[in-house]
DNA sequence: TGTATTTTGTACCAAATAGTACAATATTAA
DNA sequence: TTAATATTGTACTATTTGGTACAAAATACA
């Protein structure tokens, strides 16, 4: 019974915060347009590189704002700029999976789309991934956060295996889980690779030969 | 004519150089056990993590000994660093190569042998993949000169399959340096993916199923 | 003993850095 | 118009940083 006064409650809070316009000076930027162009500080210059300074100009805010609005400092920027880059492609990802007629073929293309120069950011590497490698470990917290994000990504490749093999996609006896955990792997690696190998064509053939395994 | 004089006058002096003790205060600390503290520190911290500070005292220097010996600062130490792994690692591991009867079987417990505790400077990655993603993009020369390191041990992998190949150890019909471009990648990938998969299981299965292409 | 040579430790410097404090400003609501 | 509230910009501080300068120290050799 009592849970429902305090549903009610929250009724009442969310429709009057709705309602009332919020006091005081308005922001002056965008929190979600401030983030990407965090995020592509963070993805240029690496986490440790990229100096509050850095991430203050290119957001276009002062201190005043910054430390106001993330109030953990760098830290608490990445991580809200991490679950902005999973907000903007992981799901947009996962939808894709759920509605198109072959994840398979989906799942390939993502991979190879890696090769071409238009990807995101130009060729600096998986967000998470490096934020793995970038992180110290002091920031053990950001690191286990980015970790479970890559998870979520493995998570995905999973749904795509699942989905490919109850669409009758998959000659492999492989399970779902095993075959995402081997497309991380090659996540991983290829995201590196990509940074000692410039030859795109060489890095075409050495996913399609990954690749092979969901063929 | 000229050469032979340059090169008697180099032998001389070689000679010379070599009957005389030099002069002057002695080191207080030796080259080789100094560069592996540093090693450990960059390995350890990454290579923008790690402050001046934190390298000489590790390496149990003062700034005056350091700059004498290091004149390009950490940039300078860490190449010589990185020279110093390649030294300690690679080299054992191509002779280890040319010199046993199953070269394949080497590079599977290679590999293998990374989901253990044990792997050098605790699970820390790979120095060069760790390089490649964490120097900014100012230090252009550090991260050719990391990724030319991984094309060496690339290379590796790859007489190591020819070598298997020769002495027919291998079913495969892919080309020796196809399997290399195969190997280093996995190697990148699993440098990465070690960092977010603590079970050494699921590592070891991972593994054996990217090391099937070689079985 | 004295000179040339090399290394060492320290003191110093200038720049960059992260973060705080707070008054000024811009808005809503009464 | 006033009170309450939230954001902004700036000035300030304290710390860390990379690097230089230089005198003192320790050696070889003559």
């Amino acid at each position: 019974m009592k849970k429902y006064f305090v549903l009610i409650g929250t009724v009442l809070y969310l429709c009057r915060a709705k309602q009332k316009e919020m006091a005081g000076r308005p922001k002056i930027y965008n929190e979600e347009t401030a983030l990407d162009q965090a995020v592509s500080v963070f993805w240029e210059k690496g986490y440790a590189n990229a100096s509050a300074d850095d991430l203050l100009k290119a957001m276009g805010i002062g201190k005043g704002s910054f430390y106001l609005a993330f109030k953990g400092g760098k830290q608490e920027l990445f991580e809200k700029s991490m679950k902005r880059v999973v907000d903007q492609n992981f799901k947009e990802l996962r939808t894709a999976i759920q509605n198109c007629d072959n994840p398979v073929k989906l799942i390939k293309d993502f991979f190879l789309g890696l090769t071409g120069e238009q990807s995101p950011i130009g060729n600096q590497g998986c967000y998470f991934g490096n934020a793995l490698v970038q992180i110290s470990k002091n920031d053990a917290g950001l690191k286990l956060l980015a970790s479970h994000y890559l998870t979520v990504l493995e998570g995905i490749f999973e749904e795509a295996m699942q989905r490919g093999k109850e669409l009758g996609l998959l000659k492999t006896e492989l399970a779902p889980a095993t075959l995402a955990a081997y497309l991380i792997n090659l996540w991983n690696g290829i995201n590196v690779t990509r940074r000692m190998e410039t030859d795109s064509l060489k890095l075409t053939e050495l996913l399609k030969l990954n690749l092979a395994i969901i063929e």
